[in-house]
DNA sequence: GACTTATATAAGTACTTAATTATATAATGA
DNA sequence: TCATTATATAATTAAGTACTTATATAAGTC
């Protein structure tokens, strides 16, 4: 197989990846404040497990990564990808995260009790 | 389910289109040249169906249009789409099609004959 | 009109995907 | 250590997808 046509397979593995709505909106949240599970958990109308598939599946793609701080794992975007630059082409046109981020700050489900 | 919702749906499913090799490769082609199915036959070493099958799904979503000519039915991009320029950007990151293009030239396919 | 070429559609199928529920692992704190 | 919270993984399932083969439609040619 011609390198082109690898290259091509590549670029539409990463695409395909953005062509869910829950994982294009993970990536559109994550390009504007890293994030844990539990907080992207307040956006979406779906299960733990499904959040946390997404973002193996994105990880997987070295299009994020993570990181434990206690008992939480943030995951943020990763620059150093080969496809950072196509990703955010593509988030240029998503539209924008204020309401969902809104939607994370104010329940703050990082924050539990605190008294 | 407001507005950004489904804008963002509808982002999704034209990426989800566009994250398909064959798709992406056909998106890639037009954009150099319009083609007749039997054109980009050429291309690919899959059926005439599933050429017909990927185009049908690119017209459906608005992104190409047709325009018979005689036996032939020629694909173009279709500038007008909400998508074109969000196509445009995805299509500056994609490998150049010049080695397709020249396959589709020498082999001629709309010119049987003709001594 | 019969034959050929180009393309579309239909039906069937193997594979993939994204969800769910149940459970495992990991960290925290009483 | 036990209970709780956060997250990951496993197993299952329903739906979606991209192909195949067979056939239909449409145009061109003799």
């Amino acid at each position: 197989m011609p390198q082109l046509a690898m290259e091509m397979e590549a670029t539409a593995r990463v695409l395909k990846l953005l062509g869910d709505p829950t994982r294009l909106t993970i990536l559109a949240i994550l390009n504007k404040r890293e994030c844990c599970v539990c907080e992207l958990l307040e956006v979406f109308s779906t299960s733990q497990p499904a959040i946390s598939q997404h973002l193996r599946k994105l990880k997987d793609a070295g299009l994020i990564k993570e990181e434990r701080r206690g008992q939480w794992v943030y995951y943020s975007l990763r620059p150093q990808s080969e496809y950072y630059s196509l990703l955010q082409a593509v988030l240029s046109y998503v539209p924008d995260q204020g309401e969902n981020i809104r939607k994370i700050e104010t329940a703050n489900p990082t924050a539990r009790c605190g008294c």
